[in-house]
DNA sequence: GTATACTAACTAACTGGTTAGTTCATAATA
DNA sequence: TATTATGAACTAACCAGTTAGTTAGTATAC
């Protein structure tokens, strides 16, 4: 069977499992060509190198998240909802990221940081009409977005490790999130609670 | 010059150095060695092998970390200021941590896992007293605080890269950490907002 | 239609450098 | 002298990357 698409298909498929699990330092180039049921000079052919490789595969997954669920700056914890499910279907983006952000030597993705000036910007407006608080900025809100909405994966040292009884509770997890989010980004008109 | 304390110690020293830049996987015993300015040798002798040396290393400065300063339930935002101050000022332990939680073979460190339902258990006996809201359960709570106070650390993948401007105002951001905190875990009683 | 030439996909075996861990002779100390 | 600390050299395994060669598919020529 010979049929180039498919292999880097499938390349891709168990470079990402193996970079997830073990990082770039601890990933082994011929496990990812047994994996891959390929001769591991294919992997040399189709991406250069090992690095290559992982980057290829992180970026990859991350246009992948960017087109997955868009930004509402008027819904927040809405936003953070769709993070949160999002992350907790896929733990090992997640895990992909980590090492990226441990092992990166000190090159930014471009991506990412239009990505995050976008919804910056976004929220400044947002912020500009009345549709969320002013208390933090726009960055410091996103960021909290963001950390709280995968605190609880288990790559966070602080997550699961704090609260093990959160593993099978993800619906009361993620009302608990919606409800952090909204009290930081602050209930535009709510009138009252409770 | 015949001393073995003061070789542990730079020894100690060294792998904290390399461990925190590298990981398990990452780090290369000879670098540690040649940091340490001692024999390779010395390190099987006194530290069985590479993985006994990092467990050392992280119990070691994990132990510092609970002596270093208390929890005060009554306080959360304080508390979180120390924490952003502390994991601010040791980036390293940080990494140590996060290169843990990703390596990790299941273990679980009985140390923190300790000291971290003592905490609980003073959030719910606050939230009990009534000196601290009782919108979100204490496990929940603690999570939120770890992570609020150490997302703008480098290893946090949504912490400096999305808010670059951060790095010098560490005032602005403890301050907006405290806030923040007071929002989720104070107000006990919160009529309306605005 | 079938023989020939050409190319892309693939493979097995190898290489050179690296790395965790060991051995053993020597030096310091008591 | 006996014990312990030390370091240089060593070893066996590992691993990223390479090489030289094979196989399958396809186009061209007769």
């Amino acid at each position: 069977m010979r049929n180039a698409e498919a292999t880097k298909e499938k390349i891709l498929e168990a470079a990402m499992a193996e970079f997830s699990a073990y990082g770039i330092a601890g990933a082994r180039v011929d496990r990812i060509a047994k994996m891959a049921k390929c001769n591991k000079n294919m992997i040399y052919i189709y991406f250069e190198n090992k690095e290559q490789l992982f980057s290829t595969v992180l970026e990859m997954h991350l246009t992948r998240v960017y087109e997955a669920f868009d930004f509402t700056p008027e819904d927040l914890p809405g936003y953070a909802a769709r993070v949160f499910d999002f992350m907790m279907a896929n733990p090992e983006l997640m895990r992909l990221m980590t090492w990226f952000a441990l092992e990166q030597k000190t090159e930014q993705l471009d991506q990412r940081k239009e990505a995050h000036n976008r919804k910056i910007a976004e929220l400044a407006k947002a912020q500009e009409t009345g549709h969320i608080g002013t208390d933090f900025s726009p960055a410091f809100l996103l960021t909290s977005i963001m950390v709280l909405a995968t605190a609880w994966m288990p790559t966070n040292p602080f997550g699961p490790s704090i609260d093990p009884a959160s593993a099978g509770k993800t619906d009361e997890l993620r009302e608990a999130i919606m409800r952090a989010v909204g009290r930081l980004a602050g209930e535009p008109a709510p009138k009252e609670n409770r």
